[in-house]
RNA sequence: GGGUGGGUAGCUCAGUUGGUUAGAGCACCAGCCUUACAAGCUGGGGGUCCAGGGUUCGAGUCCCUGCCCACCCA
């Protein structure tokens, strides 16, 4: 928008935006600068993964974001927002040997380790920057001088020195581990990498026969070929049918084994028969069970999901074949009671979607008690705020029942645990310097490293420290960590959050953030999960490229924050974008009628002299709007400052400033009068384009490119000589100081409130009784009191632009003749002048009026009759109540003599 | 099974320590191409605030019980 003349009367982002981040990229305003004296603010990117692309949770997160570094930016403060990504081992080793297989039908084994990495990171390079451009598209304001990925030299040398610490310090381990196996990754996955879905399934009865002979005891199970594995069954220790078996033995059906009966109070005596079958090796809960009792751990799988030597003559058989065989002989045999249908919960590998077996293994381990005390203390005493904080809870929650957390993953992409295995003294030891050639105990050179690597979420535990430098003491780390604010979703709580609390106080001695704003989830616009499957899902790329990035950022700002998930409907980016184009046509009218304004003129501010009513009256909603956005910002309630910008620029700044000053604007005439001279049009000129300037600032952080083409405009208007524009950018441009309120901004706001009830009203008569827009009314104000008399009499310009008025009076007596439609504003009594034949709407109209009022009155008489409520409430409000009492009653009166009259 | 959040207009949601006649956007109806904007303007209809109890002068708001939904954990 160069010159006014070309501007479209719709806004046309798609060629501007693009255009618009180059330059703010090119400018380098998105760079941090350690050697500032300005005070950092500081947010670390949660790291997207390297395959992934934008979807509308990230775009929720990082308009969030986005929207606190540029605010904070114009505050003045050196702002540092850090992006990367995260290496995502398995999703990407993943994506990597599909495409491998595809293109050339090879398996990673194929090509050995070394070769296989190399494709890896080739695949890295030419497409793991894809999110990255797109969060550019999205007008994200990162500092892409300092963007890291967790598998680079830096961040891989923060991970081995935090491992090797914990290592030495003792809190990293390895042990036995019922982890929970994906047979066709074949690799461990965390608890979190599980998804527990609603399975069909069924509860077969097997009996078990005493090894006395003597009876039997029926169990119950989801899984019957796991009882190859059994090594006890389990009664409640209470249950009366069962006591007196307790320590007895049973003969275990298929294997012949024996094993004891148990007493566990962890039975559930309701569910089955209340005997249940216990195998240590491949159920946690039994495998508690075996630790408790000290029973034997019988693995009877093989880690591609096939029964191993153990299962004796079902070796070979792959787990739900073995399932079918293991029932088939049990019923041959008799020993299958019944089956039942069966509704329960099934772990499934959150990738593959294959079912996770609970798999005894040797895996290295993080041993997390000892590391919780100081992270559940930084919360505790409020030094880091969740907001909203009920998922202080959440944290705590899991902080207190934590888990030691299996740190090896079955995988070739990831930082490789740095731990070395001598094959002729068994010593084991940590190595992160170089590779060791010979054992360090025996000098054996017969070593292997482990070949497994560590969980991604190790690295990414580091992240706040990592990205700024560390181990190194760089000026970043030392000036802008600890960073300010995270925003995350919250299902990484756990995962992610905790863990870089614990190491942030652990490796850097304090903790990484002090604010954890949990934006909520992104659902359908009917609160399901998006999916791609369903056709739910909505890609913000497609939303940027139809509609436009500032509309995105608008919608999903104006979520409500602190609730758990928004439910997403695509209505909402329209009415954004309708939003936008507002704003736009708003500028056009400001630029159509300021052609001859002068820079001089707008940089002197307008004349206080010349200051009409409608002038203060946008001066001082412009003040409240800065004040409220810049408050809603603070406690990042993003909804809520969104909505103070919205709604000053539509609902005040467009529906009633703009057409109030059109008379002023449009009158050319020297010798005009009142407010109709030059002096009262350049000032209505002034005010126009100051609040339009100062509504971009507010408006800039969640809509940065709509706001600086518009302001470069008036900028390249009027910039010469104006400290307004003094900033090469509006992004860098200072965030707004809300004034104290002026004196007499209440009489403003009042005398405003009249003319726009009067306005309205009016209105109201017209629209309800059918008169046509074109048609031209006499109207008759009366009222007694003189206050309200002069004012809508003095200010009566603003009636009579704004309705289709004929003859207007004002006075303390109705003397226009004929028939009226009667409004009433308190002691004020509007007759809008109209044809005969509108009599019987009119009486309708009154009626439910009247109807309305009455029920106020009674409302407020009940509660006034009320001596409790005199005595009980507060002064103001029972004076209120009075007030209100009052009011109404005046206004009854009013209209029902009218309704009388009507008869 | 445990935990957390929620149930307010047809839809999505606001509703500040309890206090005017419960609001917005979208949708709907009626009328307008009024020289910034039809992606617009003006007006209108629409709610037993999930149910039941309790506290209180006063409850959408606080407490209890129940029902329903969502998510997390097991």
């Amino acid at each position: 928008m160069s010159t006014e003349t070309q501007l479209s009367s719709r806004y046309n982002p798609h060629d501007l935006e693009p255009a618009l981040y180059e330059r703010w990229e090119k400018g380098g305003y998105f760079t941090a600068d350690p050697v500032r004296s300005a005070e950092p603010y500081t947010i670390v990117i949660p790291p997207p993964n390297v395959t992934g692309y934008l979807h509308i949770g990230h775009a929720l997160n990082n308009t969030l974001q986005d929207i606190l570094i540029r605010w904070r930016r114009m505050q003045g403060k050196d702002a540092l927002w850090v992006p990367g990504t995260d290496h995502a081992g398995i999703a990407t080793q993943h994506v990597v040997e599909k495409k491998l297989w595809k293109d050339e039908h090879l398996d990673r084994r194929d090509l050995g380790r070394e070769k296989f990495l190399e494709r890896v990171w080739a695949w890295r390079d030419q497409y793991g920057t894809r999110i990255i451009t797109q969060l550019k598209r999205l007008g994200c304001s990162c500092d892409w001088s300092r963007t890291r990925f967790t598998m680079d030299a830096g961040l891989s040398r923060a991970v081995l020195t935090v491992f090797k610490r914990l290592f030495e310090e003792g809190l990293i381990y390895r042990g036995d581990y019922l982890v929970n196996w994906s047979p066709k990754l074949q690799t461990a996955l965390s608890d979190d990498e599980v998804e527990y879905k609603m399975v069909k399934g069924h509860l077969w009865h097997i009996r078990y026969p005493m090894a006395d002979g003597e009876g039997s005891i029926i169990v119950a199970t989801t899984r019957p070929e796991t009882m190859l594995g059994d090594t006890a069954v389990a009664v409640h220790p209470e249950d009366e049918r069962y006591k007196h078996l307790i320590g007895r033995q049973v003969k275990l059906p298929l294997m012949h084994r024996l094993i004891p009966i148990i007493a566990d109070t962890f039975v559930e005596r309701e569910f089955g028969t209340g005997a249940v079958k216990v195998t240590p090796a491949h159920d946690p809960n039994d495998y508690d069970m075996g630790l408790r009792h000290e029973l034997k751990m019988i693995n009877i799988l093989t880690p591609d999901g096939h029964l191993n030597d153990n299962a004796g003559p079902y070796k070979g058989l792959e787990i739900l074949a073995g399932r079918k065989k293991v029932v088939e002989d049990l019923e041959a045999q008799g020993l299958l009671i019944k089956v039942e249908d069966h509704e329960h919960s099934v772990g499934h590998d959150y990738r593959s979607g294959c079912v996770v077996e609970p798999y005894l293994s040797k895996q290295w381990f993080v041993k997390m008690k000892p590391l919780t005390g100081p992270a559940i203390e930084a919360v505790r005493s409020g030094r880091i705020q969740f907001v909203p904080s009920h998922y202080e809870n959440v944290y705590y929650h899991w902080m207190e029942n934590v888990r030691d957390w299996c740190i090896s993953r079955q995988l070739w992409w990831g930082h490789r645990i740095p731990i070395y295995y001598c094959a002729d003294c068994g010593h084991i030891w940590c190595e992160v310097e170089r590779a060791p050639k010979g054992c360090p105990r025996c000098s054996s050179p017969r070593i292997h490293q482990d070949p497994d690597v560590l969980d991604t979420w190790f690295s990414s535990a580091l992240w706040p420290f990592s990205t700024l430098g560390w181990p190194d003491k760089t000026p970043e780390l030392d000036k802008y960590y600890p960073t300010n604010t995270l925003v995350t979703a919250h299902e990484i709580i756990f995962f992610w959050v905790a863990r870089m609390i614990i190491m942030g106080l652990k490796f850097m001695g304090d903790i990484p953030f002090s604010k954890v704003v949990i934006n909520p989830l992104v659902m359908d616009e009917h609160g399901k999960k998006m999916s791609k499957s369903s056709g739910t899902a909505i890609d913000p790329i497609e939303v940027i490229d139809q509609i436009c990035a500032d509309s995105i950022r608008l919608t999903m700002a104006s979520y409500p924050t602190q609730s758990r998930h928004i439910s997403l409907s695509d209505k909402r980016f329209e009415s954004m974008r309708n939003f936008s184009n507002k704003l736009w046509n708003a500028t056009r009218f400001v630029l159509m009628n300021t052609e001859d304004l002068s820079a001089e003129s707008l940089a002197a501010g307008p004349d206080p002299k010349f200051l009409e009513l409608e002038d203060k009256w946008i001066l001082a909603n412009l003040n409240r709007a800065t004040q409220q956005a810049t408050a809603a910002l603070e406690q990042f309630g993003f909804d809520a400052y969104v909505d103070s910008v919205y709604k000053l620029i539509w609902n005040y700044y467009c529906d009633w400033y703009v057409e109030l000053v059109k008379d002023r604007l449009y009158s050319s005439d020297p010798a005009g009068q009142g407010r109709l001279t030059p002096a009262s049009r350049t000032t209505a000129q002034v005010v126009l384009v100051s609040v339009l300037e100062q509504i971009l600032r507010l408006l800039h952080p969640v809509a940065p490119f709509i706001t600086e083409e518009i302001w470069q405009n008036l900028k390249s208007r009027w910039g010469n000589g104006n400290s307004r524009f003094d900033s090469d950018v509006l992004m860098t441009a200072r965030w707004p100081e809300a004034a104290p309120a002026a004196e007499g901004e209440a009489a403003i706001e009042s005398a405003m409130n009249l003319i726009q009830e009067a306005i309205g009203r009016i209105r109201a008569i017209r629209g309800e009784l059918n008169v046509p827009p074109g048609t031209k009314v006499d109207i008759d104000i009366v009222t007694s009191n003189t206050v309200r008399l002069d004012l809508l009499d003095l200010q009566q310009h603003y009636i009579r632009n704004l309705t289709a008025i004929g003859e207007l009076r004002f006075g303390s007596a109705h003397t226009l003749a004929g028939f009226s439609s009667t409004a009433v504003i308190e002691d004020v009594t509007i007759h809008v002048m109209l044809p005969e034949e509108l009599r019987a709407q009119e009486r309708t109209r009154l009626d439910k009026e009247i109807a309305r009022l009455e029920k106020g009155v009674s409302g407020a008489e009940k509660k006034l009759s009320n001596e409790k409520f005199i005595g009980g409430a507060p002064a103001d409000v029972v004076q209120a109540e009075r007030d209100k009492l009052e009011k109404l009653k005046i206004e009854l009166a009013a209209l029902a003599a009218k309704r009388k009259g009507l008869e």
